[in-house]
RNA sequence: GCCGCUUUAGCUCAGUCGGUAGAGCACAUCAUUCGUAAUGAUGGGGUCACAGGUUCGAAUCCUGUAAGCGGCACCA
């Protein structure tokens, strides 16, 4: 080996090292300023420390604050260090274990000291001002490496029992190697971690970071396991991020769907009823406008739309296979008569269980056998608004995102096998053209593949992912821009699965769209068609959904528009509002005449200022506010003030009527 | 389901050392007829989540239950 590296540098030159030495002894060759400034290395593409010495020729690329992501990367991944030293600094006898950066900070999972009670928002403050000490310590992060026997019997020794038990098990390398990295930092502390890290604390922000909240985790996630406590906190380059991204948050609590619900009185929640949603008059009309505009698509579509039982005996679902494996989310009832006398149990405990449809799949099915089926008859694409019931975790419900009760836009296409490619193009294509009319242009797919746990054969699941691969290759779709990604083991047991996740107004993405290919189910329940040979075969089933579920899609919808939906979404599309009594006739009359154009409209002639009915309708997301005073009874005009517009504009009150008429055309209808 | 926190008027929230509950908005009535984000006055409204306990006395302290919130796990 040469006792001189050859160093490639972005620029194109190169500079020859001695061997031994490091990207900072590049850095430092290169100028102080440099040198000061870098905070880690890119080596042949890998992020690695600063003091790392090159062991042998290779590319070089500095890493400074420029490097938004990869400093920020680092920057977090620090900051869980000094938080996880902060902690065993004030409270000795706490147990350490897993701190990574995460998208817009960094965690550390901790075991608060025997006896003492988990860490509270209570502690954060203390918490923070020990890690601004650390920090401007300015202590180096130094790497070590050591081996793994060393390692377990220095956290033994120290009582990190996770720790411990985690140097056991980490696998290293594809070989299993048996050398394990840590890092010093802060006050002679250690951590076991694979780096990369900044040279020093003193290269983060003390005020670029914030404590966040405290929250429950399981020891590698598992319910099983000992329960930690997680310190959430974000973390930036800069105390300016900081605060932009706090901004941000407050932004986002501003357009939270439940906020917004009860401000606009669309639904609400109530703990009788816990996890199902009371729909007000204007919020089951933003349902019942979208619900109209899904069907008519769905009608485009060539769907039929069907109704099915709610309640099913529980011998169904042993078909089915959802008693099986599905038992503990569904809602059972018993199929007896309660007993009425004052002593005595209502519920024998002896009867057959029935149960609340978690799905609608098995009854779509029941619908499908009805009758025999030729190939002729397929595709056959059944739609229904189906109601289902889910027994959530408590702990997993959130608003109306995640409810216990809810409708699905949900569809079964049964298809022959040669159909199968050109039926998931053909959603593919409808899914687009909803999401595009609902706000939502961007979106990306997904493709979830086979778990470790699943039904059917290999030979099967070959031909069902290569089906949905090809058909959204067909389709174009298949590519960086859709975010394209193919998703190991996230399959469902019976099918894999296309996911399609969209992307809302402040860049958060959502699971919405879903289809599976399943072949499982019409073997279980026997569906069959004649094929044109005379045999029965079994027809391939595609559940699908674009929507998701209307709960959950009109609380992102609420979130994505913050509240200002499209004007033909919004449930009170207008509102006349009256300056003078004396112009309570002529809004009585504009309103008739916006009404008679389909626009929902309502009338404003309270007792009050035009001031404070602008600024209530405006805080209740009226998209059109028609402004009548004396003067425009007099010419038969209307002053329109639009949400979020400057202005108000004088128009005459048939201009006003076509403009809003046009507004409230759904856009398949336009 | 698990961990932590929370629960006071329709809504948003005060309520000190345990002494029997308050504001703003909303609502009602009256006055005001007003030109683009809150007109004024007056009034009604609370089993302090629920159930126990401690105490002469509990919104306040303790225990339990429920729901909500933030996560975890789960997931549409």
């Amino acid at each position: 080996m040469s006792d001189k590296f050859k160093i490639s540098l972005p620029d194109g030159s190169v500079r020859e090292m001695p061997a031994g030495s490091t990207p900072a002894d590049v850095a430092a060759a290169i100028g102080p300023g440099l040198a000061k400034a870098a905070l880690a290395a890119r080596v042949d593409g890998e992020l690695v420390d600063l003091t790392r010495p090159f062991d042998g020729d290779a590319s070089l690329a500095l890493v400074t604050s420029r490097d938004e992501a990869d400093a920020l990367e680092l920057a977090r991944h620090d900051f869980a260090h000094v938080l996880a030293e902060a902690v065993q600094t004030l409270f000795p006898g706490t147990q350490i274990t897993f701190g990574p950066a995460t998208d817009d900070g960094f965690y550390y999972d901790v075991m608060a000291p025997e006896g003492r009670e988990p860490f509270s928002m209570d502690d954060l403050p203390a918490i923070e001002e020990a890690m601004r000490a650390i920090i401007r310590a300015d202590k180096p992060l130094r790497r070590e490496v050591w081996s793994r026997a060393a390692l377990i019997d220095k956290w033994t020794k120290d009582g990190e029992s996770f720790k411990a038990e985690w140097a056991q098990e980490l696998q290293v390398d594809e070989d299993g190697g048996d050398e394990l990295t840590v890092y010093w930092s802060g006050n002679d502390w250690l951590d076991m971690c694979r780096g990369p890290h900044l040279p020093s604390t003193g290269k983060l922000d003390p005020a670029a970071f914030k404590l966040m909240r405290v929250a429950g985790a399981y020891w590698r996630g598992d319910q099983k396991n000992a329960q930690l406590t997680r310190i959430y906190g974000t973390g930036w380059l800069s105390k300016k991020q900081l605060d932009a991204h706090l901004t941000r948050l407050e932004e986002a609590a501003k357009r939270d769907h439940r906020k917004l619900g009860q401000e606009m009185d669309l639904f609400h929640l109530q703990s009788e009823a816990h996890g199902s949603v009371f729909w007000h008059p204007k919020g089951y009309l933003i349902w019942r406008t979208l619900e109209a505009y899904m069907r008519r698509r769905l009608d485009g579509a060539g769907y039929v739309e069907v109704k099915t039982p709610q309640v099913m005996d529980a011998k169904q679902w042993e078909q089915s296979g959802h008693w099986g494996k599905y038992r503990e989310n569904m809602f059972v009832i018993p199929d007896e008569v309660p007993n009425t006398e004052d002593e005595g149990p209502v519920i024998s405990g002896e009867a057959d269980w029935m149960a609340l449809k978690p799905m609608n799949c098995p009854a779509h099915v029941l619908i499908y056998r009805q009758g025999i089926k030729s190939y002729r008859d397929l595709p056959l694409r059944m739609a229904e608004f189906g109601c289902c019931h889910r027994n959530e975790a408590h702990g997993a419900l959130h608003g109306i995102m995640r409810v216990r009760q809810f409708t699905q836009d949900d569809a079964h296409i049964f298809v022959r096998q040669d159909q199968l490619v050109d039926e998931v193009r053909a959603f593919c294509d409808l899914l687009d053209l909803v999401y595009k009319d609902l706000g939502f242009p961007d979106y990306a797919i997904k493709l979830a593949l086979r778990p470790e746990q699943r039904f059917g054969s290999d030979e099967m699941w070959d031909w069902s992912e290569a089906s949905l691969r090809d058909a959204v290759k067909a389709t174009g779709r298949a590519t960086e821009q859709f975010g394209w990604e193919e998703l190991p083991g996230e399959g469902a047991f019976y099918a894999p699965k296309l996911e399609f996740h969209l992307t809302d107004a402040i860049g958060r993405t959502w699971q919405c769209g879903t289809l599976q290919t399943d072949t499982v189910l019409p073997e279980r329940l026997d569906a069959s068609y004649v094929g044109e040979d005379g045999e029965r075969h079994r027809p391939v089933m595609l559940h699908r959904a674009i929507l998701g579920t209307f709960e959950r899609f009109i609380g992102i919808m609420i979130e994505h528009y913050a509240g200002k939906l499209p004007v033909w979404l919004a449930p009170v599309q207008a509102v006349v509002a009256t300056i003078v009594s004396d112009a309570d006739d002529y809004a009585a009359e504009v309103t008739a005449q916006l009404a008679a154009a389909g626009v929902r409209v309502e009338t404003d002639v309270r007792n009050e200022k035009i001031n404070y009915k602008v600024r209530d309708h405006s805080l209740k997301k009226v998209p059109h506010l028609l402004v009548v005073g004396k003067r425009e009874a007099e010419e038969g005009t209307v002053a329109l003030r639009t949400l979020g517009a400057e202005h108000q504009k004088v128009m005459s009150l048939a201009e006003a009527v076509a403009l809003l008429k046009a507004e409230a055309t759904p856009p398949d209808l336009r």
